[in-house]
DNA sequence: AGTCCACAGGAAGGGCAGGCGA
DNA sequence: TCGCCTGCCCTTCCTGTGGACT
């Protein structure tokens, strides 16, 4: 394309009209006004929070569902209902929501309580200090507020997976030594098991009051993508039965919500780009193909060098279909790694990596026994079959091999 | 009943980078 | 600028273990 190409691609650009009204409605930060099938998940957790109001400290919360069930929505919507009748009566309270996976915020007990910090309103170096002078900054911004003070640990599952429950037990320990106001955790998390694995006085203070976020069912999907669609596209842009396979494919991941609206919202992209006037299912299929290539390779092409050479050696033994051992996995690995000019890690360090893959859902690791022949993982990749030679094309260019 | 494989995964610690105060 | 602290990645050394084999 010339210049002129591009010039008049630019012209046409601004002059086609867009599908969307407003395409914000659709990310998963937005918060409707209303929330289709968790009435009674708000209500329940309005009936908890509630007392903050009367300045006496809400129960800890903790909300356990898998992804895409609105609980993060859902508290939110509550705790930001909640402020703004305190803030038009003049009751103190301060509502601080951390989202513990995000930019690593909050991944040691460290940067956790820093950032709590910051939240309040006072300045500490992201690192540096020892864990317990943070502690007395922290103590000193909460002294400052002296009010109810609800902080939202969203997916802190991963908290706890990296920064251990001591972290937690601390920050529980808390309105122990602070009299001067009260501190409420609500903590979201998807994964139950690890919950269960904690140390159990950490658990029955954060569980004083547990909820748990069903899944949608297709019909109720249905409903949430119609709710949003009405200010989010324009009259007629989504043409009928696309809301119905949308909901039934978001249906087929679990029941996930937001997968039904990032869905939706691609395939507006899509239709779009191709100069369509209206979403058309073939759309849907596009958007659900290149949802998970997106995911999975910037995922794949984020991981440190190692990672991506131990994720090759994987896909590399793939297509034979007998199934894989750590064993094998490792072998290969440091053959490839002669191969590529890189020390080989220990296979111990392997080991970890590969428990990592199996959280990123790469691959899917199980550990058996094959009793006189050792105790090992047995090792399926999970990753969507027809983004594989995608992703090991991707993964030879990056590694020079 | 006991052995022993081939790992899993815990504990401790080394080395390094980034950020701090002095 | 230096020494110091911490988190992170990694190694070393270790103990634990399900079940096929003897």
């Amino acid at each position: 394309m010339g210049d002129s190409g591009l010039n008049v691609f630019f012209e046409n650009f601004l002059k086609k009209e867009s599908l969307f009204l407003e395409k914000k409605v659709l990310q998963n930060s937005f918060i409707p006004e209303k929330l289709p099938h968790r009435e009674e998940q708000i209500n329940q957790l309005a009936h908890i929070l509630a007392p903050a109001l009367k300045q006496e400290r809400p129960s800890n919360v903790f909300i356990y569902g898998m992804t895409g069930t609105g609980k993060t929505v859902t508290v939110r919507y509550t705790t930001q209902e909640l402020h703004k009748v305190a803030t038009g009566r003049n009751i103190p309270l301060e509502i601080i929501y951390i989202n513990c996976k995000i930019n690593r915020t909050a991944d040691t007990e460290y940067r956790l309580i820093a950032e709590l910090s910051i939240s309040l309103g006072r300045m500490v170096p992201p690192t540096g200090l020892p864990t317990k002078e943070i502690y007395t900054h922290f103590k000193a911004a909460l002294a400052n507020k002296g009010k109810n003070i609800i902080i939202i640990l969203d997916e802190i599952d991963h908290l706890l997976t990296k920064a251990g429950d001591n972290t937690l037990y601390n920050l529980l320990r808390i309105n122990d030594e602070n009299l001067s106001n009260h501190v409420s955790i609500i903590g979201i998390s998807n994964d139950l098991n690890l919950i269960e694995a904690i140390d159990p006085r950490v658990k029955s203070s954060l569980s004083q009051e547990e909820m748990i976020f069903p899944t949608y069912n297709a019909l109720q999907l249905q409903d949430i993508l119609r709710q949003r669609i009405e200010s989010s596209f324009k009259g007629g842009a989504v043409e009928p039965g696309v809301i119905e396979k949308c909901a039934a494919l978001a249906a087929r991941e679990h029941g996930d919500a937001r997968r039904a609206l990032d869905l939706l919202r691609v395939s507006g992209e899509l239709a779009e780009r191709a100069n369509a006037g209206t979403i058309s299912i073939p759309f849907l299929d596009e958007a659900d193909d290149k949802i998970d290539r997106d995911r999975f390779t910037e995922l794949v092409s984020t991981q440190p060098t190692q990672q991506q050479l131990a994720l090759y050696t994987i896909l590399s033994i793939q297509p034979r279909s007998h199934s894989i051992f750590t064993g094998e996995v490792y072998t290969l690995y440091k053959s490839y790694c002669s191969k590529a000019g890189l020390r080989p890690l220990t296979q111990r360090r392997i080991s970890d990596i590969l428990g990592e893959f199996d959280m990123l859902g790469f691959i899917n690791a199980k550990i058996i026994s094959k009793g006189r022949y050792g105790r090992m993982r047995e090792i399926s990749l999970s990753l969507p079959p027809s983004l594989i030679p995608r992703i090991k094309q991707q993964l030879a260019e990056q590694l020079h091999l």
